[in-house]
DNA sequence: TGAATGATTTACT
DNA sequence: GTAAATCATTCAA
């Protein structure tokens, strides 16, 4: 079943700001329903450790729900927003380094059909996963899925294709976080129409 | 114990 | 364009 080789724990042993652009063109693979889904990331955004005042773990501050963040890299921090929507970051760095990288859009390539099933058939393919709560949404990711580790299946990052041209800007929806607001933190392909496209 | 608040999405005017 | 949905977590008292 495997026709994909997960990449291994050393992929993530860098800071957020190189694992962000490095996810860039990577594959998100998941087995998590018993259906395999792929899809190329084409969107991501770096949260930078305990100097980073947009990150969760800004300030050391240590809790339930950001545990996952200060764990070993290589695993998964899931956590709701607005009390309706899941992310998915991928822990970086070294243990005890709450950096993380959300993943804030993907293009499916495997498993279409039952992720635009999970989002309620919209219209339009790229409404599909073109944001980081509608990518959990299609790939079913919810609260359970923290803290698990990404180096082996169900859920676990392949080798993709690097896109022609990675662009930046600054991260979305962190007004709140003073100068950090400002950093050039997001990355994606900018040849890809999946790329989010609110505020 | 209680109030405020999001790393958003969706629907509606 | 604006606003509602919706709740775990956080912080103040």
């Amino acid at each position: 079943m495997s026709r994909f080789e997960p990449l291994p724990r050393e992929f993530y042993q860098r800071s957020a700001l190189q694992l962000a652009r490095l996810c860039i063109g990577q594959l998100l693979v998941s087995e998590l329903h018993g259906e395999l889904l792929v899809s190329r990331i084409v969107e991501a955004e770096a949260y930078a450790g305990v100097r980073d005042s947009a990150c969760h773990g800004f300030g050391g501050r240590r809790t339930a729900r950001n545990e996952s963040m200060f764990g070993p890299p290589g695993h998964a921090y899931v956590f709701l927003i607005y009390g309706l929507h899941f992310h998915l970051n991928l822990v970086a760095a070294k243990e005890s380094d709450p950096s993380a990288v959300l993943l804030r859009a993907v293009e499916p390539i495997v498993g279409e059909a039952p992720m635009r099933a999970r989002r309620r058939y919209p219209k339009d393919r790229r409404i599909v996963t073109n944001g980081p709560g509608k990518l959990c949404q299609a790939y079913g990711i919810d609260r359970s899925v923290d803290g698990i580790d990404l180096c082996h299946p169900p859920l676990y990052l392949a080798q993709g294709t690097r896109p022609r041209h990675i662009g930046r800007s600054p991260r979305i929806g962190i007004d709140y976080a003073g100068d950090w607001a400002q950093k050039p933190y997001r990355f994606f392909d900018a040849s890809s129409s999946f790329v989010s496209s609110m505020r």
